[in-house]
DNA sequence: AATGAGCTTTGATCTGTGTCAATGCGCTTC
DNA sequence: GAAGCGCATTGACACAGATCAAAGCTCATT
């Protein structure tokens, strides 16, 4: 994973300084801003969110950062790290919502019943804001543009997991993953990492319950595109070599 | 299907009377209020948000309340009758990703981009009211619970959106159809038409665009619950028999 | 350096759905 | 009341992906 400097959210002093209130979430000074809940928001601004900012937290991997079933108060922004979303019935089905980076925003399915309704799990030592959520509220009632952030951000929840039901519902299992390491390329990419050299974070397991699949099915397509020259595997290294036919495997099939 | 008197939405006489304001909608006189959008408020409140709220439609059978690309500037909710939502890629590739009925509101994807995203058809006449969303905004600034009451209904999407996605990635045919007809059952219920014997709106092929399933599968299946006495059949009229035994299936299955 | 656990790859076979095709039913329209 | 169209049903067959099984890799631990 190729990084670049600005976007490195751990080059900072904060955590060993003294002071208790730098180990507060401060987006004024978070160089992920731009991506996350106060995108386009002036200083004086920030300034107030910085204020309602709760604490970071930081994750191991493996560990919950919440579980379905417990009660709501905050939503979660990543600040550096990878997570996935999940659900699991009472008879032990697992489907993975979803695959979350830093600067996206985690929890927001447990505001209408206040509860969490499913778990979140981070995939590799991640850290993140803690947002309480009554608390962006009364704020958003006064900071118009938040309230539509806020609104935005919700609303491209759902897009995206319409998005989502779009590829399970229609798609074979090689659209499926090129649609999925398509994504993820131009997710690390608007985050400043390289488009087409990563380090998968999740198990082919974890693939294959997100995209509907069974592992198996996962691992043997991605040989496939590797014997066909579309991409380069060795394990969790993934390297996109020829993007344009990925996206015509998306498009092609049927 | 069996209509009880009290949620009949089109006894009103308001819409041959002269003055044009009774075209309005009016939450404070709407007896869905419970179910949709004003629920909780007190009276003064509702009275607010009449003033804000912009006209009925009418929106006839196989017309579109509106198609993805459009601008964005109202949410909807569904006074009378039903709907589907669904997106096209630009491969022609049809997925339907909802079925919505009375109190329920529709619109809330293109909030993200300005854009809608999806296309919404109505499945027979239906009635809507439109919600200008920059109004409602600058409302639910001032009334605090209907703020939260907006995050409520997107985060409810957003859940649900879960729950399709986990049907489409792991469940079987049977499994699908038996939860689909079971969440038709269960949303008619909490309108008050009966639970046990509705009149699907949409054709096979809707079914199985929004289930991930090819039209003769969602007929096969259908036949073979008529055939199990789980459920009985005649085109578009079903009737569910054995609402325990389409649970278990709906279980039981791996 | 050896051990073991977890993850991944690959092969052989099975099966649930898709596909293709024919027929039937029930509206709408004239 | 007949014609025609859209939708639904049913059957035969094909195939993508699941399942079962066996190695192989990699990394953490000792």
């Amino acid at each position: 994973m190729t990084q670049i400097k600005a976007h490195s959210a751990d080059d900072e002093v904060s955590y060993s300084a003294p002071v208790l209130k730098t180990l507060k979430a401060a987006c004024s000074q978070c160089n992920l801003r731009e991506l996350c809940l106060p995108l386009g928001l002036s200083h004086t601004e920030l300034d107030r969110i910085d204020e309602m900012m709760g604490a970071r937290r930081r994750i191991k991997r493996g560990a919950h950062l919440y579980s379905a079933g417990e009660p709501f108060t905050s939503i979660f922004a990543i600040r550096s790290g990878f997570f996935k979303t999940g659900v699991i019935t009472e008879d032990g089905r697992d489907q993975v919502t979803g695959f979350q980076m830093a600067g996206e925003v985690l929890g927001m399915d447990g505001i209408s019943n206040e509860l969490h309704t499913c778990d979140a799990v981070a995939l590799e030592d991640s850290e993140v804001c803690t947002i309480p959520f009554s608390e962006l509220e009364r704020l958003s009632t006064e900071i118009r543009s938040l309230q539509h952030h806020i609104h935005k951000v919700m609303s491209r929840e759902i897009v995206r997991d319409h998005g989502v039901m779009m590829l399970l519902g229609t798609m074979r299992a090689e659209e499926r993953l090129a649609a999925f390491l398509l994504n993820l390329s131009q997710r690390f990419s608007a985050r400043g990492y390289a488009a087409n050299e990563f380090h998968l974070r999740m198990t082919r397991e974890e693939i294959g319950s997100y995209l509907g699949l069974k592992l198996e099915t996962v691992s043997r397509t991605l040989s496939r595109f590797h014997d066909d020259g579309l991409i380069s595997v060795q394990q969790k290294h993934i390297q996109l070599i020829d993007q344009a036919g990925l996206k015509q495997i998306m498009n092609t099939c049927r």
